[in-house]
Formats: C-alpha cells, structure tokens, sequence
RNA sequence: GCCAACGUAGCUCAGUUGGUAGAGCAGCGCAUUCGUAAUGCGCAGGUCCAGGGUUCGAGUCCCUGUGUUGGCUCCA
C-alpha cells in the first residue's frame, strides 16, 4: 500500500499500481471535473500512469497548463477519429496540441477543401456526445509495430520504429478509434468542448521538403465557450492592425503584381522611413559609429572569397557585366571588408564601428513573401565592428544595450537567442567555443534572459537573435548581433598592435531593425498604425471649418511648418464632422480646427485622436506642446 | 519551391444551372458654407489576372502560366 497527499492536504491510502487518475477520482467530487494530466511530486505525468510510491498528486484541471495541453490533444484524436469516419482509408500521421491549438496532419486521396471543415466538426461534435471513455494500453514493440499495420497507418509504424529502444509504447483509445500517443489526454471525449476547425494546409511529412505533402488540418479548442469566443475575437482584431492592409489605407507601402517580394514605399512611407533612420543615426552617433555605403553590385570573385558564392548561392541574383559574373548583394559584410582594409589600421583605431544602411536582395521562396515581414529587397541597418578578442566582450554588452534603448523606445517587447555551431560551419571547433562563450558571458552581464537554439548559428559564427513580438503575438526576428570569424580571416584583415606587430581583428555583424522593412511592418502592427506623433507620417491635420476660414487655417498651417511639424490641411468644402473622420482615419494625432469663433479668439480648436475634443489653446501653446512632444519622442 | 484556396472598377465585395457586368466607398461636377467620426443630386470609371481550350456563346467549365492568401520549408 501507498500513500498519496492530494492539494487539499488529505491523505489515503492506495494499492500501489493505481493510476493518478483513479486515485484522484476516488477522493470525490472536488476533482472530479479535474482532468487530466496529473503532477505527481510536483512532475507533469500522464493521469493514466500508475503510482508506485508515496507521493503528492495533483490533477490538472482544464485551467492548468497541462490540462490545457491534454484537453487540446484529445481534441486533436477527435479531429482524426471524425476524419477517419468521413473518409475511411486516411492515413494519420501526426497530431499535436501546439500553442494557440491543435493540429492534425492526414495522408488522404480526398483534398479537403473548406467546405469540409464545417462537415467534419459536425463529426467532432457527434464524438463529443458519444461520450466515448478514453483508455491506455500498451504493447511492445513488436506487437505495437504488427498492430498499426494491420491498422493500416504506415505513418505510424515509422514512428514506432524511430522510438528509442527501451521507450514505452502506449495508445489511447476512444470508441473505435485507437492512436499512438505518449498522453497525456481527457479520460472522455463528453470532456472535450469547444473545439473549433481553423484552417488548411500543407506540411510536409516529418518537415522535410523530401518527402510527401500532407493535409494538415488546423483547429483550436478551449473548455469554455468565452474562451474560444474572445480567441476568435482577437485574431479579428489582429487581422484589423494586418500592416498590409493598414499599408494601403494610409498610403504608407505597396507591394506590385510587377516586383512581387519587392516594396515600394509611398510618399508617407517614406516619411516614416526616414524618421525612423534619423533617429537610428543620432543613436549610432551617440554609440561611436562611423557610417559607410558599399556598392549593391560586386564581382564574383569577391563573393567566392566571403563564402557567400558557396553557401548563399541560391539565394543569390547574379548578372553579367562585360562578359564576367557579378552578384547583387545579399549582406553587406564583403563591401565592409573591403573598405577595411582600403587603409592600414592601428589597435587605436579599434574598435572600429562601421555602420551601413544597405540594400540587400536574396530570392526567397515565392510562397515565403509575407508583407513586409518577408521581400525579397530590404535595407538591413547593418554594422561591422572591428576589435580585439579582449575588446569583444565589451562590445557585445555595448551592442545589446543599445539594442535594449531602441526597442524600449518604441515599447516592444523582444527575447533574446543564442544560436550556436551549426552542421555547416567553417573554422575551428575551439574559436566557435571561445566566441560562444563570449556570447554567453556578456549577455549575463546585461542581466537579459536568453534561451539557447543548438546549431542554427550562420555558418562564420554564432549569434545572438532579438525576436520581437507583433499584435497577434507572433515573434520576428529582427536584431541580430553575430559574431563573424571567418571574414577577417578570409579577406586577411590587419591591424597593428601596440607591439608593433600586425595582428588580426575579430568582427561583429550586427544589426538592429535587422530589416527596416520589417521592421516598420512590426510596428506598424504594433501601433495599429496609430503611430507616436514624432513618427507620424503627418503630425497635424489643419480643418477648416468654412471657406471664409481658409487665410487662417493656411497661416495656423504654415506657423507649425516653420517648427518642422508635419502638418497637411483639409480646407475642403465639406462638413466639419467629416473631414475629423476622415483624419481620425487616417490616425493622425492632432486636429486643429479654425472656425470664425477661433479666427475671432485668435486661438485654435485642438483634437487629439485618442482624447477627441480637447478644446482651444493660443497656437503657441498648441506648438510648445507638440515639439515637446515630438523631441522627446513620447509613446501616447 | 511544395500543398490548398482565391484573383471582377482605385478600395471592399455581388454576379443564380454558361446568354459578353453591378453595389457601396473613393474620384470628378453641381448645389450646400455647415462646430468635433459620413450633406444631397449627378457623372465617369472594367482586356472580369494572362494565354490557350471546350461551346453557337465563357467572368462562370477545362488546361497552362502568373500573382495573392493560409501553411510547410527557409529566413532579416
């Protein structure tokens, strides 16, 4: 006999063997509506799995965590049970619970199309009326092997197969319907509410582009019907702050039929661009940069010496000039290079920051444009860092907390990545974990969280990512801070030592928006397009209110010019109330409104787009207020 | 690149079982001169993504290409 403590402090005795599940139950109804993955001393199991000793245990109840994940899961078997039904001789492949859901991928001869979601829930929903208990049992290998074949899910097997040796092979069952799975799940599909069919896809089988496409069905549940609702909502709302429509509505980007993957900035696209590179230089100024640009087209040979010939190549544009081949440029680095070493340097001159806004171009996947998130044509805010080892450390540490100022600035929130060697990486095992270990150190200085990605480093060094987090909670990578060992040794950099010997440097690439395109995507999302005045692509929309109000609404106009304020007029023969709409539309801060009762008070109406109708003030005040406001560069 | 869906006016979208196109908004004109999120009337606007095919006849059906969207893969 054991022992088993449960949340409330209660204690009884059980055989040993007995599952977490039925343990739980027995203390009556206080967990009774508890599913389904059980903590026992403080660990996620399975609530299926049998206890042997004394212990604490806790079911998971559909607010934790863990009951989420197995409420999700099990959501996830009724998908494929209903599929199974409706189309029997579909093949499964595999189905999680992920982050905002669940999915299921399918091997079928039928296409889904989107018509057959809503079928297909009409299934799901059956399955939850069925009330169908959800079982455990497991088989060795062998036999489990033996079993899934003669089930007809090749899928499977493969995956049986792929299991460690001495893994446990367990299924669950629910009705007819019998799936490999480690659980944890709900004990019946009565449980299981609320599930809602998102959307289709294709993904490849294991994620490899080698082998076959599958159909993946996406779906979400939630144990309350709210729940669901306000997930629902908010993917709407997402889709409103959607950076390509709010693009188009305020005439900020455009992306053509004619240069699919490649922007074009509209003339308030532009404004943002520009502002947004105006303040990136006074903080690089600030932080001891010097700024370069490099040519967008450079000769082959100088790629085939920075690797990228080798490594990059397919995502490379190449042309011909005079019978030779050229590439347009995919990163800046090799240009960086060159003007390195245009001049002998001395360890006085490191470290050498050497900032470039370039334009770069790689051919990315067709299906993988997105936006602005994803071109095929973009200016990284790059810059190259010449230093010694010693140097290195500090520099990094310098790097992340300018990083840190700017994203503060525009109130995002980012995590940090270390990526470290990577299958394909040129050098030497001990520099990659010297540089590595670099990395590590300094960003512990900053004090920053950082989680470490196993060998997705680039192929010259590892990295530290900044992935920023959008509207709907999607991350980007945007800031990226690599170190990079191999171009100060292929182009065979120098500098000379206080020795009077010539020594070689070791380089950061680094960038902070990573791509000012993507960038201005995110906050574009982020702001919901209603952005900070200083960023505003028109600050100020001057109304008139009637046409006999014009020569004051143009001298209110060309008073905020002469203070650099962004200000367009609306002196149109139209209502007041909608000319405000249109500029609320618009999101532009600030309304000024001339009408005879200003013209008169020798003042100006002001509305702010967020407080609405804020009442009259002397323009002087109205532009004291604003340049505070745009010098500052205040969030509202 | 792969899987799927979609592509109709500047934008958002209708367009029945094939019988050569419509609405709202935006634009332009006229009237109106108005007080904090839509004044009224009128006019104009389309190679129905492109190219083939089926048909007496194609926006509608089929094929190919192309672009977009959602994913997969990849990535700033």
């Amino acid at each position: 006999m054991i022992n088993i403590t449960f949340p409330d402090g209660s204690r009884r005795e059980f055989e040993q063997g007995v599952t977490a599940l039925d343990a739980a139950s027995s203390i009556g109804s206080r967990l009774k509506k508890a599913t389904l993955a059980a903590e026992i001393d403080g660990e996620r199991r399975d609530a299926f799995a049998p206890i042997g000793k004394d212990c604490t245990l806790k079911l998971l109840t559909f607010e934790d965590e863990g009951g989420r994940w197995a409420y999700r899961h099990t959501a996830s078997h009724m998908l494929a049970q209903a599929v199974k039904r409706l189309y029997p001789g579909t093949k499964l492949a595999i189905g999680p619970a992920i982050e905002n859901g669940f999915y299921y991928d399918f091997d079928t001869e039928h296409t889904f199309a989107p018509e057959d979601l809503a079928l297909i829930e009409k299934e799901i929903e059956k399955i939850e009326k069925e009330e169908l208990a959800v079982s455990r049992f497991e088989l060795p290998r062998e036999e489990a092997i033996a079993y899934v074949e003669k089930r007809g899910e090749p899928y499977k097997a493969e995956l049986i197969r792929d299991l460690p040796e001495d893994a446990v092979i367990s299924f669950y069952q629910q009705g007819e319907f019998v799936d490999l799975c480690a659980g944890p799940h709900a004990d019946n599909t009565g449980k299981v509410k609320n599930i809602k069919l998102m959307s289709l896809a294709g993904a490849y089988w294991r994620g490899s582009e080698k082998n076959k496409m599958l159909q993946r069905i996406y779906g979400t549940a939630f144990e309350k019907r709210a729940a669901l609702d306000e997930y629902l909502t908010r993917i709407e709302e997402a889709k409103k702050r959607d950076h390509r429509k709010l693009g188009r509505e305020l005439g900020l980007f455009m992306v053509a039929d004619e240069g699919p993957g490649f922007p074009f900035f509209l003339p308030k696209g532009m404004v943002l661009k520009n502002t947004l590179i105006e303040c990136w230089r006074e903080a690089h100024k600030r932080y001891g940069y010097v700024e370069i640009s490099t040519p967008i087209i450079l000769s082959r040979q100088l790629w085939e010496r920075s690797g990228h010939w080798d490594h990059y190549k397919n995502n490379m544009y190449t042309t011909v000039i005079d019978e030779a081949d050229y590439s347009i440029k995919p990163m800046n680095c090799p240009g960086g290079m060159l003007v390195y070493k245009a001049e002998p340097h001395s360890y006085r001159d490191l470290p050498l920051r050497m900032a470039e806004l370039g334009l770069v171009h790689r051919h990315e996947l067709s299906g993988a444009l997105h936006g602005l998130f994803r071109v095929r044509c973009f200016t990284q805010d790059d810059a190259h860092i010449f230093m010694t080892w010693e140097q290195m450390k500090d520099e990094i540490v310098s790097t992340v907390r300018l990083f840190d100022e700017m994203y503060s600035l525009f109130g995002l929130k980012y995590k940090i990545e270390l990526s470290t060697m990577p299958e394909n990486h040129m050098g030497e095992k001990e520099t990659w974990d010297f540089a590595t270990e670099t990395l590590k150190q300094a960003i512990c200085e900053t004090g920053k969280p950082f989680e470490i990605n196993e060998g997705d480093g680039a192929f010259y060094g590892p990295k530290l990512d900044f992935h920023l987090e959008d509207s709907i909670g999607r991350t980007w990578q945007c800031g990226t801070i690599q170190l990079d060992m191999q171009m100060p040794e292929r182009f065979e950099l120098e500098y000379i030592g206080a020795d009077g010997e010539r020594h070689r440097p070791v380089m950061i690439h680094r960038a902070l928006f990573g791509s000012i395109e993507r960038f201005i995507g995110v906050i574009t999302e982020h702001f919901a397009g209603a952005f900070p005045t200083w960023l505003a692509p028109v600050q100020v929309k001057v109304l008139a209110m009637t046409d006999r109000n014009q020569t004051a609404a143009e001298n209110v106009a060309r008073e905020l010019e002469k203070y650099n304020v962004r200000v367009e007029r609306d002196f149109r023969n139209e209502k007041i109330g909608f000319k405000i709409r249109e500029a609320q539309m618009q999101k532009i801060p600030y309304m000024l409104i001339v009408g005879d009762k200003e013209e008169e008070g020798g003042v100006v109406a002001v509305r702010s787009r967020k407080k609405g109708d804020v009442g009259t003030m002397p323009l002087a005040g109205f532009i004291r207020q604003i340049n505070d406001e745009i010098l500052t560069r205040a969030r509202d």
